[in-house]
DNA sequence: ACAAACCATGACCCTAACGTTAGGGTTAGG
DNA sequence: CCTAACCCTAACGTTAGGGTCATGGTTTGT
């Protein structure tokens, strides 16, 4: 204890961070994250740099980063003389993440509403089926008729 | 050309259902879809039904559908003596599909709310970074400082 | 000085949906 | 017959983010 910056053990950090052991030593691998120093025995060491560098990269995790995008970032801002162009950067990858954010979601909504349009369909129809073979409906009918007929519901739908 | 039904090559296929010939492999490996018949020298021949399993199989997956579930599903429906079994089926896959949709939809507002305001924040504090060393806004100066502070921003965003 | 925790590296496993060789055989047309 | 264009199987590569051993060294407390 002679020395002011505490060090935490791989464990430790990995408790202190809700991450397991196994991906602070892929963050390492990928060059996202160095421990302090090692002990003598080879023990990975961290300080409070470390633990602030792993909620970084859950934070960007958390927006949809991939570890290479954050790489990218992290790199930047350690390289850079002046911490600004990590900022910049920053703002990009933000920017960028935002447009494929909203492309997801498009997507996303596009399936939602092919969902509930099927679903209302196939709601209308199945009680029919759970009736008789003498149901008069239409539908039922063509959907109990082959699978090019299946496939003109789930078509209306996708 | 005695044979009523037509009959298509593997990349006759892909061409039709825009599919790659790759995937259409894919699909039989995984139980999908089946050639009608093979020629002398085993190359795999379609007919019209296989069209249409193919556009099913698409329908699907523009849901959001993996492979695996759309491999459920049309094995009912095949396996099904009446075909009833898999319009239920279909709709219930439906129903799952469409609760996973929605949780994803969350995710990604999450995020889109995350992002937006830390680009607007960010957008807020770049020009006077771009001036000079003497600017006085505050945020600047906070995320020029350290990366604890970046993580502060990323955190008040995410 | 000894055992219980803890840590090290390396290596293989997993999901999804293909892409991409590698090393051939087949078909159609001229 | 010859060639271009097509097809075959088998099998490894890709992306992401780890999980799970296996085997053996390190720390720490008593």
């Amino acid at each position: 204890m002679n020395q002011e910056t505490v060090h935490y053990k791989v464990g430790e950090l990995a408790a202190l961070t809700n991450k397991t052991v196994r991906a602070l030593r892929l963050y390492e691998e990928r060059g996202l994250l160095k421990p302090q120093s090692r002990s003598r025995g080879g023990y990975r060491l961290y300080g409070a740099a470390e633990v602030d560098r792993v909620r970084l990269i859950d934070a960007l995790q958390s927006v949809g980063m991939s570890l290479n995008e954050i790489a990218e970032l992290v790199d930047d801002y350690q390289s850079a003389a002046e911490r600004e162009i990590g900022v910049v950067e920053l703002r990009a990858a933000y920017r960028r993440r935002l447009l494929d954010v909203n492309e997801k979601i498009e997507l996303l909504m596009a399936m939602k509403i092919k969902l509930t349009n099927g679903i209302n369909f196939l709601d209308g129809c199945i009680p029919c089926q759970e009736q008789s073979a003498d149901c008069a409906c239409r539908d039922c009918d063509r959907l109990a008729a082959d699978e090019s007929d299946l496939l003109m519901v789930t078509g209306m739908i996708g």
